[in-house]
DNA sequence: CGTCGCATTGATATCGCTCAAATCCGGTGG
DNA sequence: CCACCGGATTTGAGCGATATCAATGCGACG
């Protein structure tokens, strides 16, 4: 999985990239910020060490996504970055890549733009996990990526929704069959489709 | 509450202020985009119907947010805009809000920046949101605000941070009690603090 | 003083998690 | 082509944590 396009071309030159083992870490708490990075391949965590001793992620990146982008604008880490699976990473020395992004008005549109849409996707993670009940959960991902066509088709495996949607998988194969039962949704596969004219089990009354 | 000071000055001059009900909407799914939103009192949610009649809440934005950030990037709505209380907004033009940060650099570095910023929180969000129990939640929660001084002054009521743990009220108050009675936690009114050297309740053991 | 909203505690129901077992499915090698 | 294997999917049973309903205390505020 390659950067994106419309990174300034001046960037090229001064990628550099690295590849790090399962559990090995990129940087850690309070180093100074001396590069901006983008996970090539694998997945990348941010974890936060708590005063108890416990652990907490704050956020992962997987390939095709830029890592902790705030850390762009932040001269120290404030977390520890560890590779939750083999990881190809490229990273620009950050002054260079900010200076470069912001220089050239399409670059720091375009770049603006991708952490609007994530930052969008987040939202709507956000309200979703909010939602106490499986069956929401699952209506509220078929509302966000119902494609025009009416169907959602998974990218994933079923394990890994489950996972998205902060449920087991045993859950989510038992509120699938319910819906189904019901008559709320229909399934062939990994391609799915919410029924109209059915109650609404996700509104909200207030 | 006042649109960020970073913001061109050429920009004042094409603020439009508008001030909606509780209830009431802003716009509407597939209305063209025409305007860039700022809230400056009350709460705006986008919302979602679904095929089958009921209702997603996509994002929130309180006071002192932008609204929908992402729609400076999109010609349609994909949602509808509704307040959720009595709101101010403040709005520009999209085309000229956007010419307007990209083309003034140190305008558009702000602008990502708090993109940036707020993007790396609602990961932290659905990363606490994804936790099973509450205990873990509210750790994590203590773990990515506590101040260098060890304690976190919280801003709310503890209703409202019920929420934001995607938690019920008396379930919050009823884990704070069993985490302060075991040591884990102090608490002084909406102060909080960690207790070091506690045995790590919301470690990945992995 | 009365009211209202927040905080707290108790009792109960419900839903999702956990452990377990069976089945399905795709890929592999004989 | 078929037997076999590992992982994903499915279904079952039981438990535990959280939601829910309810009652009370408490403090702010008019």
């Amino acid at each position: 999985m390659n950067p994106p396009d419309w990174l300034p071309a001046t960037l090229a030159a001064h990628a550099l990239e690295t590849r790090i083992a399962k559990g090995e870490s990129l940087f850690r708490t309070s180093d100074a910020v001396a590069r901006f990075h983008f996970v090539a391949a694998g997945e990348l965590a941010a974890i936060r060490a708590m005063p108890n001793g416990a652990e907490a992620v704050m956020l992962t990146a997987r390939a095709g996504e830029f890592f902790a982008e705030a850390s762009l604008f932040l001269p120290r880490y404030t977390c520890d970055a560890r590779a939750v699976s083999a990881c190809r990473i490229i990273a620009w020395p950050s002054e260079t890549f900010r200076s470069a992004i912001f220089a050239e008005p399409a670059a720091a549109l375009a770049f603006s733009r991708m952490l609007a849409v994530n930052l969008r996707r987040q939202c709507s993670r956000v309200e979703r996990l909010r939602m106490k009940n499986a069956d929401d959960r699952i209506l509220h991902y078929l509302a966000c990526e119902t494609a025009p066509s009416g169907w959602v088709e998974l990218a994933s495996s079923l394990q890994e929704w489950a996972a998205e949607l902060g449920l087991e998988p045993e859950t989510l194969y038992r509120a699938l069959s319910r819906l189904e039962a019901a008559g709320t949704l229909e399934r062939d596969r990994r391609r799915l489709r919410l029924v109209g004219s059915q109650v609404a089990s996700c509104a909200r009354p207030e």
